[in-house]
DNA sequence: CGGCCATTTGATACCTATCAAAGGTGGTGG
DNA sequence: CCACCACCTTTGATAGGTATCAAATGGCCG
């Protein structure tokens, strides 16, 4: 099902690197060209760069970088983490196909974070400077951009209420049922998929410790609420799990 | 110096609404016309709708509502929180003079959380749609929208950090740096300031009790860091301040 | 002056981090 | 093919930081 798809590793990085063509894509309809027609898909797909591959555990930016290009992912998963001074790291996502990265760079003119593969994947480079020129003759790209840039807002919020106001128990189902909902979305199960990320990547990004997340997991299956074996999730009670996400079961005593 | 600038109360809602002009604010260098020249700042104005007056604890915009425009704080403070359906609450941030509201509405043609005003404030409605159009004659002030909306991204990924990573004091201490620089920004005291928002609020934000917020003061009260009467704060010890907010301080051992 | 609300301060409980060790898993090389 | 090793994950015991509960204090406004 949730299997990656495989390619030789040898390549380093952007070797043999194919124009990228998002009439071609099977994400166009969740990512960048997104309700545009024909005609301005080829416009966009004139100033898309490259496309680069790269293996689990390649960086695709690091923070400090200067700031050239978004990337859409076309397949693969990424995190994007930062690091300040005393050297605490914190992930602020996990992006998966059809996600755009770099977003937060363009203020800065440098990136804020770093970017790095989860496995072996694929991104659309999107050179800004040309996708700035191109937003002055297809408003309805400007208008979507503008929608993904707050989107992107939006779900920072919910983290942020998340990381904020959460137990851990409710933290871990808002992360499954987040996943969920995404996979769904493209066409995937929502109820079988393999975690991308280690357990320590998951504590990290929910506010826990690794040893918290695996307790999770175990109480979350012993409550037969998911089945799990390696990285591999099953959700059995995806209604609960959503119940749990919202705050709606037990606790709350909601007036 | 901090004072809050007094006018009458009565004026419930936008009775009176002047015509704003960016030209004539004292806020356009940090504000969306930021970078304009006279030319494009004259035909910002033209689309900027009419400012209104809000008194405190008013709300600004509800979530939910529908989206029509982002609004500008001309003076005053805001917070803007949200509430999921258990009706827990984050506040998700706290605006100023210069600052911008409502860009995460874009996204899904509603507001996103709740804006309400801490004091006595004034905004600038700036209609987006009508924004949106003069972005195709003014490519600077896209460029500019874009940079804000970017700095809002990067915004929100600290406060992850923040609420994911680190402890009470360090939370705080970035909490009342992060202040202190803004009113510097503004051309206001970097030391002392007054805090607009209740301890809970605080609280709120910072991800804490306000039992805890209240003994963060004292304690940073004892250790000589700050002074505080009510909520008035002067910073006594900047750097040390800065220290701890870094993370540099005592703890962290950075090889 | 009195009442209400915000804030402070204290005692205790709980959740999760931390420390520690065992158990699995995957990869490498003999 | 198997043995070995490094690393990830799980599980247990304990500690520590905040939340929670409770009560006192103080300030503001009617």
């Amino acid at each position: 099902m949730s299997q990656a798809i495989h390619f030789p590793n040898s390549a380093p990085v952007s070797l043999g690197a194919i124009k990228a063509s998002c009439a071609a894509c099977s994400m166009h309809q969740l990512c960048l060209p997104m309700g545009l027609d024909d005609a301005d898909i080829n416009r966009l797909d004139q100033i898309i760069g490259s496309r680069r591959r790269l293996v689990r555990d390649e960086r695709l930016y690091a923070m400090g970088e200067p700031f050239r290009s978004l990337y859409a992912v076309r397949y693969g998963h990424f995190k994007t983490y930062q690091i300040n001074a005393a050297g605490e790291q914190q992930i602020t996502g996990f992006q998966m196909a059809g996600e755009l990265l770099g977003m937060d760079a363009i203020s800065g003119d440098r990136y804020h974070c770093d970017a790095v593969a989860l496995e072996d994947s694929e991104v659309c480079e999107i050179p800004f400077a040309r996708l700035e020129e191109l937003f002055g003759h297809v408003p309805t790209l400007l208008r979507h951009f503008h929608r993904i840039m707050s989107q992107e807002i939006t779900r920072e919020q919910n983290v942020m209420l998340l990381l904020g106001n959460m137990r851990a128990e409710q933290r871990f189902a808002v992360f499954l049922v987040n996943l969920s909902a995404r996979y769904a979305a493209r066409g995937y199960s929502s109820t079988e998929f393999g975690l991308r990320m280690s357990r320590e990547d998951i504590g990290n990004y929910l506010g826990l410790t690794i040893e918290s997340v695996s307790r999770l997991l175990s109480r979350f299956k012993k409550q037969g609420w998911i089945e799990v074996d390696k990285r591999e999730v099953k959700l059995l009670d995806p209604a609960k799990l959503k119940a749990i996400a919202a705050g709606t079961d037990q606790c709350a005593p909601m007036s």
